[in-house]
DNA sequence: TTTAGCAATTTTGTATACAAAAATAAACAT
DNA sequence: ATGTTTATTTTTGTATACAAAATTGCTAAA
């Protein structure tokens, strides 16, 4: 059963139940999402779970078929390469507009992700050096001050998101993840956009490089 | 009363149709969208308009609020400048690696636009085009290769779209359009990746401009 | 054993019904 | 006239009902 708070609809927040379960990789690729089965497990009609479906289906997250229901969009090596690429592409983008135009303590409080991130390091904690990852390319994205690269952005995160979390059980990655977030950190808060963009655009190839590596 | 072609369904008819008359500017910024106005209208029951609305929601078209119904998103200035600035960036992307990745007969039937814009702007038809400049970005998007950015692209210019109609009445800025769409055209048939992403930027932010100044 | 065809079952898509919140109108006081 | 409170109407959100397509399972023929 799904509880609902005021001012918000059972719809919502089934989508951002649903959506989160997707990223934490909850459903294999191609499982099928049964309206009556959801339904029950949420304790709802089928009216809310069918319209949270076809959120997430323009949101790329699930893909519904007429008449043949909704699953979990499989993404294929090659599709996520090319997430993967033009991932780095737009967030390189952000780190260089965030370079430019964040303010000198917004740049120099980048440094808090730094030092959270060493903890998770030095505490071996994969799954919390995940979550600082994200947030700190989160608040990159913040920082470029364009709404809509910041959508794009998130956008192209959907297709990569459930697979960058198994990246960090490997030790060396983490190391090397952080020193790139130091040398970014570095190049925004000295505004210098060129090598931000750089080291934005080779830190997030390596990780795909792995992600992928994984996959065979 | 709305028909759907054998494989589809009401609610997917009815959002591409929505979606299209949003594109052509019919409903004014921050106009009501009543469910049950527009299901008398499309001569079915709310539940597919809902359906409609709910993914024209993900998809930035419209916006809705809990219990308060869907208005056409107001894109004010600000947001607008931004959409742009962002299409500017991916749209040159795009170009720099369909100049990189299109193969010589695709580089080469993108003259085909050059002709058919060269035609359009000779008969003084901005309608037709517009058309025809739509389908040149959207062949570059094609032509770089890549499906992520491709949707980003067509993401950001959701926003964009329904002020772009507008800036060929001036006869001007046809002409420069068109002058500016035959050197990116020459760039990318030579693989000039850089001057590609240069003009396909400039070009886009030229346009940019005679769009905002219009809503002074 | 496999495959083709058909009936039964399940699942999706749409319509309708009903409950609850929001918008509107009406009555009243200031 | 203006503003405030209450009653009425409208609109949205969710549940349920029903029709139609897709899936499944069965039977029988090759």
């Amino acid at each position: 059963m799904i509880t609902v708070d005021a001012g918000d609809t059972l719809a919502s927040a089934i989508r951002r139940r649903l959506a989160d379960r997707i990223f934490n990789g909850e459903f294999p690729p191609k499982s099928k999402l049964d309206e009556k089965e959801l339904a029950a497990q949420f304790g709802v009609s089928r009216t809310p779970i069918r319209e949270a479906l076809r959120q997430l289906d323009t949101a790329g997250l699930v893909e519904i078929r007429p008449r043949r229901g909704a699953i979990i969009v499989p993404v294929d090596k090659e599709r996520l390469g090319y997430a993967f690429e033009a991932a780095a592409e737009l967030e390189a983008l952000a780190a260089s507009w965030a370079a430019a135009r964040a303010t000198l303590i917004e740049r120099k409080e980048l440094e808090k992700f730094h030092l959270e991130g060493a903890q998770a390091f030095e505490q071996n904690d994969p799954e919390r050096f995940a979550a600082v990852n994200r947030h700190f390319h989160d608040r990159i994205s913040e920082l470029a001050r364009n709404p809509s690269l910041a959508e794009a952005v998130s956008a192209v995160r959907v297709q990569t998101a459930p697979f960058q979390k198994a990246q960090f059980t490997h030790y060396e990655n983490m190391e090397a993840s952080q020193k790139e977030h130091e040398q970014i950190i570095d190049a925004i808060s000295f505004q210098d956009t060129e090598t931000a963009r750089r080291l934005m655009k080779e830190h997030i190839i390596r990780a795909s490089l792995w992600v992928l590596e994984e996959m065979d």
